[in-house]
DNA sequence: GCGCCTAGTCTAGCGGTGCTAGATATTCTA
DNA sequence: TAGAATATCTAGCACCGCTAGACTAGGCGC
């Protein structure tokens, strides 16, 4: 009897954590299309809550650290996601090859997630806490660039490439850059990191 | 005496508009200092008119825009001295010399100026509004590089460039970089734009 | 079954934000 | 000096992130 109420008990748990994860679930993923259709400034504590269908303290028994870390929830999910983009696009390519195709994989990832990447980049987010929170994920990025310019010094010429493409990205959505140049950028930012 | 007074007229004028500007330059000022000390964030249109002795409203006959205004207008003197500097910079200079100076002068400037760098190009404004504004100087500045690494084609090579120095300049604020790597870095880019 | 206790949720509100309409004070003009 | 134009302020709106405290519902020991 014991051991069947102590089974519902933990069956009760199991479920009631299984409940939590999905709404955490729930509020990442709102927060992420909010984001992505009117920027982080329009994703709000209320509209969240609205969006999920329960009121604003309800997201703080989740998020204690509030929108910031939501903010930062959803920016750590952007870096597991670039990281595999980037291995991914590297795959077999060796060479010129293989920077210009990390090159193409990072730029649309972050054309194609403008809110994701500015969680990732631009959040007014403490550098330090973040760091360590995405250390990891950021590491298997890094560590992708550095394989496809085959990079066997100290990484120095990894962070040079990673800023290009870091600073490529953002002028392009800035709309500083000509759109129609994007392909010889890439090709220029291939043949003088390619060996 | 109708020509003494339309001389009077017009000295009055010209004083209340020199009131008027100099007020605008205080705000310009108070903006500026703020924004370096305590970031964009802590910006906000009362503590800018306790900072200018007048109240709120005061601020919108300089700047009906609001604070994005503000923001703009102080960017826009970011992009003039960010030309200035880069220009200095070059100099004499050919080659990799002026590649790598130009270099130090763009990071070295991101760095000694977060806040103003941070209104330039991080600022939630309207990109193609804020870029009809900048235009003519960040022209200035794009030319700067250009001259540095010698582009005599379409100016691929400078946007790529460009990208490369801002991205690295937000990457180094974020705390992304090595900082003991910094001149590593500088070397190793100017070693693949210099030619 | 009864009362407690914990967890979950909501209501209501705080102090702050950007911004503005309308009243008021000041200065210039005629 | 009377009236017009200009400058400035008071007071308030709607929104923001965030939270204290009230309320409800369900499992637990008796």
């Amino acid at each position: 009897m014991a051991e069947g109420i102590k089974g519902m008990a933990t069956a009760e748990g199991s479920a009631r954590r299984r409940r939590t994860e999905e709404r955490r679930r729930r509020i990442l993923d709102a927060a992420r299309a909010r984001a992505d259709a009117e920027g982080w400034a329009a994703v709000t504590t209320r509209h969240l809550a609205v969006s999920i269908g329960y009121t604003q303290p309800v997201l703080y028994g989740h998020f204690p650290g509030g929108k910031s870390e939501i903010m930062r929830a959803v920016a750590l999910e952007g870096f597991t996601e670039l990281a595999q983009v980037c291995r991914a696009a590297v795959g077999e390519n060796v060479g010129c090859r293989a920077v210009e195709a990390v090159a193409v994989a990072y730029l649309d990832f972050a054309a194609a997630h403008p809110a994701l990447y500015e969680a990732m980049f631009q959040s007014p987010l403490d550098a330090r806490f973040a760091q360590q929170d995405a250390e990891s994920e950021l590491r298997e990025g890094f560590a992708a660039l550095a394989d496809a310019i085959g990079d066997d010094g100290d990484g120095t010429v990894t962070e040079v490439l990673w800023g290009a493409l870091h600073g490529l990205s953002l002028l392009e959505r800035a709309g500083r850059l000509r759109t129609d140049h994007r392909d010889e950028r890439i090709a220029e930012l291939a043949a003088r990191f390619c060996r």
